[in-house]
DNA sequence: TGTACATCAGTGAACGCGCGTTCACTGATGTAC
DNA sequence: TGTACATCAGTGAACGCGCGTTCACTGATGTAC
């Protein structure tokens, strides 16, 4: 009867095991969040770790548990939010169609993935040219292993057979500079999806448009 | 002999009149000056007044003479650095040829800008996406508007004549977004300079062979 | 031209505050027997 | 299962520092007569 009562109070009070490590693991969390939070509004340079602390509900000295300084922490929010692009453009190659299609999806699914996760991608556009050191750095790798990425898949296209791999990789190139615009034009501008979607759709349509009378002069 | 012995030591040591009003106009110059110098490596958020007050060599208190507080200072850094892109758009602007020689010019007025106001284009690019308040405000006004004229400008051209304007402002958008994009390869690399010249220019010219064979559905 | 007074850019002491970081600690969770 | 000890995430006091801002001041430049 007390094994039971006792078994009973554990599953209310707290609904799962929580182990240490999983309790350091959520307050981790917290702190990346917190950051992520407040980051928004100030730019990562602006954050102070005391701040970052207290509204991940910790105090000042436990954040050394966690991580070595504010510029570790800048870069696992840089790890997690590179791993929400990289879904990204994992759901967008996963739907191969005609190219107009492939516009329409794709800056579909750009769309939805900014709007779920807002403040990953407001974090990368703003530390990318706003930041400093490593994470401005680590941004910029990714970025251009994206572009790389891009070139090979526009590849499998057939009105893109014959392209050289520079010219692939000057068309990828346009294309994300133009989708990281469209990026910040949804952060920007809360309401007014559909019009910066059209927008984009049309921006795209006008670089392909380019594509058929394209020869590679240097 | 007296009063001739004052004039020249007068116009040895102080080589100019300097009125106060002027020695005031250089300091609140050397003020800003100083803020461009170290905005390059922390971004503006991350500059304080004492430092700044430090590397224009006067006094924190003395700071106050020139600029209420450091966003102040913020809104006249973006103020001049606005008049070299406007410079910069006038001389690109005075130059009307073929659309390939249009092309090359552009690019060369904006690297030769770039390089002559690095630290003008720097604060620019870095705080348009960074920055925080008035500054980053300011900066996206002033491009709408640049985006606007551009517009203007490129219904001059024959073979864009029937375009309408809305088609216009997307092609004036996309121009801006990838020299933008180039102004900052250019501030990223020090050197290659041609390299990425060249890549701009390829950009451009893939843009407008798509114009040939756009048509404007909604 | 010479004198007496006004202006005001720049000075230097002082303030209270939030910062990053150190340190010894607490007490719940985990482990060995 | 029960006990004794180890681990370690989180605590709280304390530190020295640079910050923005206030204030009374200094002394060279400017102005009135």
């Amino acid at each position: 009867m007390g094994d039971t009562a006792e078994a009973i109070t554990l599953s209310v009070v707290t609904t799962e095991p929580v182990s240490r490590q999983e309790r350091k693991q959520r307050t981790r969390q917290a702190l990346l969040d917190a950051a992520l939070d407040l980051v928004a509004e100030r730019g990562f340079s602006g954050l102070s770790l005391r701040e970052v602390a207290k509204q991940a509900g910790i105090v000042p000295t436990a954040f050394y548990r966690h991580f070595a300084s504010m510029d570790e922490l800048g870069v696992a929010l840089v790890e997690e939010s590179m791993r929400t692009l990289r879904t990204m453009i994992r759901s967008a190659r996963t739907r191969p169609s005609a190219y107009n299609d492939m516009i329409r999806s794709s800056v579909r699914v750009l769309r939805e993935h900014v709007r779920a996760h807002e403040d990953h991608f407001h974090f990368l556009t703003r530390e990318r040219y706003g930041g400093t050191g490593p994470v401005r750095q680590a941004i910029g790798f990714e970025l251009k292993l994206f572009v790389s990425e891009l070139a090979v898949d526009l590849a499998r296209f057939d009105f893109l057979r014959d392209w050289s791999t520079e010219d692939l990789h000057l068309l990828a190139d346009l294309i994300v500079t133009t989708m990281l615009t469209t990026v910040l034009e949804l952060l920007e501008t809360p309401s007014r999806d559909d019009e910066i979607v059209r927008t984009a759709e049309r921006r795209l349509r006008l670089i392909f448009l380019g594509v058929p009378n394209w020869r590679s002069v240097p």
